[in-house]
DNA sequence: CAGTGGTCTAGACCACCTT
DNA sequence: AGGTGGTCTAGACCACTGC
């Protein structure tokens, strides 16, 4: 080889092939993938540095493990998908699962620092979808979602938009959303959804803006959430 | 063995045995700590089991590794640990170092709820201290944080107390904090903060209800903020 | 130079699942 | 029984650090 200057450790050459695999979407969510022994031989390395990149994956939360059954692609299902990134519970207790209602969607341009953060050009469309979520039927949360076309193509032609979208994400569009970035705020509330909220204009409102991530690192979502924190909590926990 | 019930992998208990080492505090944070083949050879195992117990070590940020020089106790010093928790920062920027100014520090008895958490005796005493948080010389979070004198005897006899309480705690009281739980809600903010605060009493504000844990699980710290995020937002990424 | 951690391999044995 | 992942070992070589 003429330079080290690329060197990568090899274990780690094998998670960005696999990775890619995944991404790709050539494993199915049902079926196990190749075994550590059978990836080894195809790509000429030990089974342990396979291990090694599969435990990585592990980690991450893109593959699931099953002694004596296999390695599988990590399902983001409904309920653990709700779970994994939904925060609000009640004050020292436990998830609970939101009932969702769709209010509008609407095409328009995108913005310019929608452009920006989507990576768009400049004449390119987005779906702004309004929800509002229900927590033990009482409205707890209005937000608002924005998608790129370019990334989910008529995905405002959708007929029935599943609790989670996420769900949605992956199966239809082949997205897999494995990290999200929130910035939280507290607010007084807009008048225009004081009434959905069934709170007095001016009551104070968390404002939760989200960002999540496809696997691949590109920002593929945009949200943008006001919470009635009176009976429900924003939970984190940082190890 | 008489039975296999309670079969630990080797690795496992390696590294439970590790990290009892450091919680009793043998290891000093300015030297490393003994090497892979040290630690193997007096335990009696291979390198890479001891290997595999502290790379879990690292991944829970309770080590720190260098090629060549050794591996560390994780220093928990002042500007990391504040970055490492303290989650306010610039809408879509880089953390801020807080300065910080104590109000008040008062002794008194340990109400229900945090006998209960610390898990406390029926007439223990427990430190109430009130502090002022400044980012960018504006006040910003308004604190009171619950500490049982039983986990750190005398801590309101301290002359000055550091920026960073957790610096404190794990050099003078041989506490580290590894994992905090926090509950956020907006609220309206109570008279008695606004002037602290140079807000309006009303003002929408996040209330941060922080439960802090020990090395080994327990509960040693609670603290309840109620921040300003006009300029600031409370940032959260999920992985 | 010797000592440290980082990577990679090969092989053994175990526990679990399916057939 | 045969295949899977999980653990453990032993040894080789590399990269980085400090003397």
């Amino acid at each position: 080889m003429s330079s080290m200057a690329n060197f990568q450790p090899l274990y780690k050459q094998v998670y960005e092939l696999l990775t890619a695999r995944l991404v790709s979407g050539q494993w199915k969510a049902s079926a196990p993938i190749p075994s550590e022994m059978a990836l080894a031989k195809e790509l000429g390395v030990s089974q342990g540095t396979v291990r090694k990149a599969l435990n990585q994956m592990v980690a991450e939360q893109l593959l699931e493990r099953q002694q004596g059954k296999g390695t599988f692609v990590a399902e983001h299902t409904q309920e653990s998908s709700l779970f994994r990134f939904f925060r609000l519970r009640e004050p020292h207790g436990e998830s609970l699962i939101p009932r969702t209602q769709v209010l509008s969607s609407l095409r328009r341009a995108a913005k310019k620092n929608e452009r920006e953060i989507f990576s768009l050009d400049s004449n390119e469309q987005v779906v702004e979808l309004r929800r509002l979520r229900f927590l033990k039927d009482t409205p707890i949360i209005c937000e608002k979602v924005i998608q790129p076309l370019s990334i989910f193509p008529d995905i405002d032609k959708e007929p029935q938009l599943p609790n989670s979208l996420y769900t949605l994400y992956q199966e239809k569009y082949g997205i897999s959303i494995v990290s999200v970035n929130d910035e939280l705020r507290a607010h007084t509330l807009p008048s225009e959804f004081a009434e959905l909220l069934e709170l007095p204009v001016g009551a104070p409102v968390l404002a939760v803006e989200r960002a999540s991530k496809h696997i691949d690192g590109r920002v593929v979502e945009l949200s943008y959430a006001y919470c009635n924190t009176e009976r429900f909590v924003y939970s984190v926990q940082h190890k």
